[in-house]
DNA sequence: CTCAAATATATGTATGTACATATAAAATTA
DNA sequence: TAATTTTATATGTACATACATATATTTGAG
């Protein structure tokens, strides 16, 4: 499917909306999905998807420190992402490396591999890279973004 | 999980970031989670996924009239959301009545049925509500909002 | 110290996404 | 009109989410 740079009512057809509030809810929503599908596109490249994407470089804070499950855990964008079993895929892929926690022995823990590190780099190398192209907004007005954002989310 | 109101950088426990605009799409991403987890939690009293219930609002949108599939996939939020199965869900429990398309013979149509109209109307209330209660955001920021999201995907 | 409670992770199931492929009907073309 | 192409939908697979439950280890109350 070709994602297009449309406007929202474009993309879901339809300009009967409550209020701008819940406008601004389903164009979150929206531009979530389109950032989400156009760095998938790119991830596919390097044999990942967004997710497993992102436990790299959640490792990849810490390296070469292992991290276990849950510190990964509440990191993740996506609260509910059920992190051992996209772990079983990055150790079946060799970009990490797992074992069992010394100190305490609940824990399963991991580091990158050499081939994980170099991996995250050159999709990270991509990634930048289209979304310095595909994201068309000044630093300035992303700052704006980012304050509604969290205005949207928090009370004040 | 409890879905805390946080700042993006309390919720991914990192405040690294390339630059704004990468914050801001990882906001949106973010936010889109806050969003979609917290009207899943709502709509689980009515035996509803989200995505099932965008099917049916959009159904709501041509009511009594009937849809096809592809009229419904071009209105959904998530482009990549495969609409057969949806339908299949919401037919196993009676909220819409689909049949082949009289004119075109290779359509699958559907429309709500009176317990589908019911049902919605429950769900869309409850949505609603808790939309009110949980997004803190006036009606003028929100439509700054949507222009820094409409922004961010389109090149002026 | 022992046993109950809490914690860290794993696993099972239903649903959804992303994408490839299959099937059947309609439209087009030769 | 017969054959080919296109279109609408369905289906198969791998991966992910959402949520419930299971298992093993550690913590803490007594």
């Amino acid at each position: 499917m070709y994602i297009c740079k449309v406007k929202l009512e474009e993309a879901i057809k339809s300009n009967k909306f409550k209020n701008s509030v819940q406008k601004a809810g389903l164009n979150v929503l929206y531009t979530a999905w389109w950032l989400k599908t156009m760095s998938s596109k790119e991830l596919k490249s390097f044999d990942l998807t967004h997710e497993q994407y992102n436990v790299l470089r959640i490792l990849k804070g810490k390296h070469p420190e292992k991290m276990c499950v849950k510190d990964i855990a509440s990191r993740m964008i996506e609260k509910s992402s059920n992190v051992p079993r996209i772990i079983d895929r990055l150790e079946s892929k060799n970009l990490i490396e797992r074992g069992q926690g010394e100190v305490d022995g609940r824990q399963t823990v991991m580091a990158l591999t050499k081939n994980g590190v170099t991996v995250l780099e050159n999709a990270t190398e991509a990634l930048n890279s289209i979304w310095e192209n595909a994201i068309s907004i000044s630093e300035e007005d992303a700052n704006d973004l980012n304050s509604l954002l969290e205005k949207l989310r928090i009370k004040e």
